[in-house]
DNA sequence: GCCTAGGTCCCGTGA
DNA sequence: TCACGGGGCCTAGGC
């Protein structure tokens, strides 16, 4: 059955509307609604917007995005296992809900100007090539004299108590190098995560064994060299 | 003039659509389109993906998403400052693209099933009213006994040379407490920030003054007590 | 399910 | 503008 059996609605009364949304549901389809809405979420936290004109988007899986005019970002958003479609006060409500965390998301539909959808065939995944910490660290692991001539790389995401150690290996002079990489800028949290592996590697190495601390990473920020400076760390400057 | 001068699009030709595409660009309207198209976005990194049935939205500021058919999150996006749209081959083509940092996000649509739109008014704001890590400071400043008896908050995001404190006060006996607040469940980063700012505090309050560290949260994971521990602070559970 | 860490993170706030 | 830290973060990978 093709989709120009559902065609967009223009301007639909809420119960025309609430049909078009169920059928939609009940097909996995993607289904889009523009209109004035206001919406109340539930859960994680709490929160209002009043009425504005809104994108709202329903996904085959029941995701349920609410988008205002501006920001990448939905204005509320729930991934749902379950939605209510009703008319109430000659409004379109949808309710998502989700246990486990308990959440709710309402949307309350005052008009509606555009109603779409379309049924969708099954998803590919999209191929990342580059510029992530993965690709450092192939880089790294690749060529270990890019942290500094004489490295030797003998493991990726080392465990220590304190969590797995990005690169693990021995200078030119068998001191063992804990090393972490940041595919883009550095900031303080970088250093700290740093210093973890190293105080846990010099306690999981013998007594307080001669670990050095390098971060990796095509930049980091002035407060970041200060607490590496201070923890008596480095730090190497290398693109993903 | 009404929005149902510009009624939604079944099958349209690429042309068609383009028209429509740009209609929606120069009126500032939200803009959605259902059909089978590959995407390919680089910039921060580099991204390709394949034909697929996908739902395709263009908001009033510029920003495209391409949104698969499961998962909260878009497979591509762009907050672009511009967006070109073109038919070629047979196909419509919106290539949307930013400065600083420079980024290109491309939509190839073989075919389009449904196009929408709605211009918007102006947009209001979401309200959120409760469980922020900004509540929970509202509770400890508010009655500081939460965090221990005798406890007294002196200041709220205080200074140090590695970034603010969360709250910084004294306890019964007058030693200096960091205070690191956590709406949710803490993990080992909220730990290792802790005693940054507890080690920049000893530093900064004379020669390696006496100061405690307490983290406040929820809850914390095993590994962030072990480091909690290692480091010699507290863990005071607290609910926002 | 929980824990851990990355992300084209986004976003607000402050210097 | 950058820097820093929060987030209903989300998502992937282990266990």
């Amino acid at each position: 059955m093709s989709d120009t059996d559902r065609p967009p609605l223009v301007a639909p009364a809420p119960a025309e509307a609430a049909a078009y949304v169920r059928d939609a549901r009940e097909r996995r389809a993607f289904c889009t609604l523009l209109g004035r809405c206001h919406v109340a979420y539930d859960g994680r936290t709490t929160s209002h917007a009043g009425p504005a004109d809104r994108l709202v988007a329903l996904k085959p899986d029941l995701t349920l995005l609410v988008h205002a005019a501006d920001g990448p970002k939905p204005q509320n958003w729930l991934a749902a296992d379950a939605l209510d479609v009703d008319v109430a006060d000659g409004a379109l409500l949808l309710t998502a809900t989700r246990e486990s965390p308990t959440e709710e998301l309402c949307v309350t539909f005052e008009s509606i100007e555009q109603a779409a959808a379309m049924a969708a065939d099954e998803t590919d995944a999209t191929v990342e090539i580059s510029g992530t910490e993965a690709d450092l660290k192939e880089r790294v692991l690749a060529d270990p004299a890019l942290v500094e001539p004489g490295f030797r790389a003998l493991a990726a995401e080392r465990d220590t108590p304190a969590g797995p150690v990005d690169v693990f290996g021995r200078d030119s002079s068998g001191r063992a190098v804990a090393v972490e990489l940041k595919a883009t800028r550095a900031g303080p949290d970088a250093a700290s995560q740093l210093s973890r592996y190293v105080d846990a590697l010099r306690r999981d190495l013998h007594a307080d064994a001669d670990v050095r601390g390098i971060l990796v990473a095509p930049s980091c920020t002035p407060r970041t060299r200060r607490v590496l400076a201070r923890d008596g760390h480095e730090f190497v400057s290398l693109e993903p």
